[in-house]
DNA sequence: TCCTACCTATCGATATATTCGATTTTCCCA
DNA sequence: TGGGAAAATCGAATATATCGATAGGTAGGA
C-alpha cells in the first residue's frame, strides 16, 4: 500500500543512466542489466509521473521538455542520495557524524581556519560543531559534553575528568591606544602608575572560574565578556589591557595600538592544551583533529628562555583567571619530555624581544 | 541486478514516519500499513546502509548518533523528490517548465521586480529564464525562439510573425549632468544649439536595427550598448541624451542630472508591448506572465493630451530607430477599444507637465 | 527501394521483494 | 509480578522486477 505516485531512487538512476548513454540498450550494458528492464522501468517512471519523459519516435530517445526539466530534479535526488549513502559508508566504517569543538578566544583563528580546512577536505561526511568561548566556558563545555575537544588555557580542578595535552602558546601583549596616557611615557612603567588606570580584562560566565578575580594589576578594572569588545575599547582609549599578539597585530602595525613596556615585562606567554573527557572514546576524525592541533607544536625547537614571567603581583594580568593555583606542579608544569615550546612563529610583536612561554606562575 | 546498497525513496520515507510518530507502530498507522512492513522495512533500510539507525533496545525507538545524522539527509532528498513531483505534476497538468522573458532595458525595473514576484508565487514550479536587452534585439530573441515572450517597443516589419499587446508607456526625458553647457541655458534650448553637442544615443547589436540610424537630433553622437553606460556617461557630462525617467528620477531629484527643455518638449513616451511569436501556443504560466504585464495598463484613464510629441526633425530623439516606418497606422496606431494609454503613474518627473504617450510619428 | 544494423516495446515465465495476519518476545508501568 | 503496548519474526499470499525471446520501428547504405 505504498504510495503509488512515488518514483524510486532505481528508476530515477536509470533515466539518468539513458540520457548519460545516450539510449536505453547503452544504459542497460552500462547497467549490467537487460534492455527490457531499462524500458519497463523508464515507462513506470513515466506513469508514475504522469509525464512523457522520452520521445521515443526516433533512433535514438530524445528529452522532452518536461524530461528536461525532471532530468535536473533526478539529478539533484540522485546527488544527495549519493552523499548521503558516502555518509552511511564512513559511519558504519566507525566515523563519527559530527565532531564538536570549542576554542578559546585566544587561540590563533589563521590556525584555527587552517586545521578546520583540513578536516573538511580529511573528513567531508563529518559535520563540525564549532564554537568560541572564553577562558573557563571552554573547559565547562567539554565537562559537559557539549563538545568532544576544547582548545583552552590551564583550568585547576579538572584533571581527573579531563585529558590535556599541550598545544601551543599564546603570546599577550600590555596594549592600550596611542592617545591614552600610558602610551605617552617614555621607558618602562611603573606598578604604580599602571595602577592608576582602567584594565580592561576578559571574563566569562562559567562556574569554573566564578570568584577567581585576582591577578589583576589595576585598582580599576572593566570586565567584557568577549574579546572583540575588549578589542573595540582598547582602540577608543578607554584603558589598557593584554591582548593576544595575533589579535592586535595589525593594529600594532598600523598605529592603532601601542604595546606598554611595563615593569612585568612587555609581554607573556601562557600555554593552551588540546582537552577532552577522558571517559569518552574519541573517534577518528575527533582523534585526527585533536593531532592537528598538536602538530602546531611539532616543529618547535626550545623557545630562547628570555623570563618575562610577570611577578607574583601581576599574576596573569588582563586575563582574570589564568592564575594557577598550583594544584598539580609537577606533572602540570611543563609537558615532561617534550620539546620545549615555541611562541607562535612568524608572528612576533615588534618591540618584543624573544616572548618567552610561561608554563606556571605561583603568586 | 539493481545496486544493492541504494536504499530507496519508499524506505526513507518511512525511517522518517517512524520518527515523526514516534514510534513503528504509530508510523505504520499513519502510513496505512502494517506494522510488520516497518519493522521490515527498516531493518532493510539498516542492512542496505550497513548502519544501525535506531536503537530499539527501549520502549520507544530512539535514533543512534548515525540515524540522527543520515535522518538528515534521508528530509533532504524526501524534500527535493517532493519538489520534483509537485514539478511533474503541473507538468502533467500541461504547465511549461520554464519561461523565458527579455525585456526592453527601458522598461521599469521596479515593476518588473513585481511581477517577477508574483509569478515565482504562482509558478513555483516553473523556471524563469530573464534577459534584458536594447531595443531591436528583444524583438530578435522572440523572433528566434530564444524567448517565448518579450517587452518591447515597436519594431516595423514584424508583424507577421509577433504578436503584439500594448503594455504601457516609457517617458522619455533628455538631460545632461548639471555643469554641462546645455543645463546652463535659461528657457528652451533650440535645436541649432542642441545640434552642437554630442548626444549619447542607446544602440543595439540586432539585425532589426541595422541601418536604422535617423531619428538623432544631434551631429555628433556616441552609440552606447547598453543604458548602464549611458547612464554613467551622461553623470560624467560627456554629452545629453534622452534617458527612461524612472531610470534617471533619482538622479534628478538629487540634481545629479538634470532636465533639457528643449524646443522639441521636455519629455515624450513611446508604448511598449508584450510581444511573442503568433505561431506558438503559450502555455498557460505564459499566459499568465503575459497577462500580469497588460494589468499594468488595466487601471489606466486616457491621460491629459499635452501633445509633446517631437517634432518630425526630432524624431526619436536618444532611441535611434523607434522610427516607426508606419507600416499599418490604422491597427498599430493604437490599440483598438482599449482605454487610452497612460503613463507611468507615481513616476511623473519634475517638470514634465504631463507625458503624453505619442502612439505614433510620422517622418 | 530494399536490406541490414540497431534500437525499443512487449510478452510469458520466473525470480525476487513486499505485504499480510498471526505469533512471539521485549519492555515498561502499575 | 502481571498486563498492555510495541517491535521482531514467520509462513503464506501477493506484487513487482527481471530474464530471454520476439516483434516492430528507424536510419543509413547498397
Amino acid at each position: 500500500m505504498r504510495d503509488p505516485g512515488l518514483p524510486s531512487l532505481d528508476q530515477l538512476r536509470v533515466f539518468i543512466a539513458v540520457i548519460d548513454h545516450g539510449g536505453f540498450a547503452h544504459a542497460a550494458r552500462a547497467l549490467h542489466r537487460t534492455q527490457s528492464v531499462i524500458s519497463y522501468t523508464i515507462a513506470n517512471l513515466e506513469e508514475q509521473l504522469n509525464v512523457a519523459l522520452l520521445d521515443r519516435s526516433k533512433r535514438k530517445p530524445v528529452l522532452t521538455e518536461a524530461g528536461k526539466a525532471l532530468l535536473a530534479d533526478a539529478r539533484a535526488v540522485s546527488l544527495k542520495v549519493d552523499g548521503m549513502r558516502a555518509r552511511a559508508k564512513a559511519l558504519s566504517a566507525g566515523l563519527e557524524a559530527e565532531v564538536s569543538v570549542v576554542v578559546d578566544v585566544m587561540f590563533s583563528t589563521c590556525k584555527l581556519v587552517r586545521i578546520l580546512h583540513a578536516f573538511q577536505q580529511e573528513f567531508p561526511t563529518v559535520a563540525m560543531r564549532l564554537r568560541t568561548e572564553a577562558l573557563g566556558a571552554v573547559t565547562q563545555l567539554v565537562l559537559e559534553r557539549e563538545c568532544h575537544i576544547g582548545i583552552s588555557g590551564w583550568m585547576p580542578g579538572t584533571q581527573d575528568i579531563v585529558e590535556r595535552q599541550s598545544c601551543g602558546y599564546v603570546t599577550m601583549v600590555p596594549v592600550a591606544a596611542p592617545d591614552h596616557p600610558l602610551a605617552q611615557i617614555e621607558g618602562v612603567i611603573p606598578s604604580a602608575v599602571l595602577r592608576e588606570h582602567t584594565q580592561l580584562v576578559l571574563t566569562d560566565r562559567s562556574t569554573l572560574t566564578k570568584g577567581q578575580d585576582f591577578g589583576v594589576l589595576a585598582l580599576r578594572d572593566w570586565r567584557l565578556g568577549d574579546l572583540s569588545s575588549k578589542h573595540a575599547l582598547l582602540r577608543s582609549g578607554i584603558g589598557w589591557g593584554n591582548m593576544p599578539v595575533e589579535f592586535v597585530q595589525w593594529d600594532l602595525d598600523a598605529g592603532r595600538l601601542v604595546q606598554l613596556h611595563i615593569s612585568e615585562g612587555s609581554a607573556f606567554s601562557f600555554p593552551l592544551y588540546v582537552i577532552r573527557r577522558g571517559d569518552e572514546e574519541p573517534g577518528p576524525a575527533t582523534r585526527w583533529l585533536m593531532q592537528q592541533f598538536l602538530d602546531l607544536e611539532q616543529p618547535a625547537v626550545p623557545p630562547p628562555n628570555h623570563d618575562m614571567r610577570p611577578s607574583p603581583v601581576a599574576g596573569d594580568p588582563g586575563v582574570s583567571h589564568m592564575h594557577h593555583r598550583l594544584s598539580d606542579p609537577p606533572r602540570e608544569a611543563k609537558p615532561s619530555g617534550k620539546p620545549g615550546p615555541l611562541p607562535p612563529q612568524g608572528a612576533s610583536p615588534p618591540g618584543v624581544a624573544a616572548p618567552a612561554p610561561i608554563s606556571l606562575r605561583r603568586r
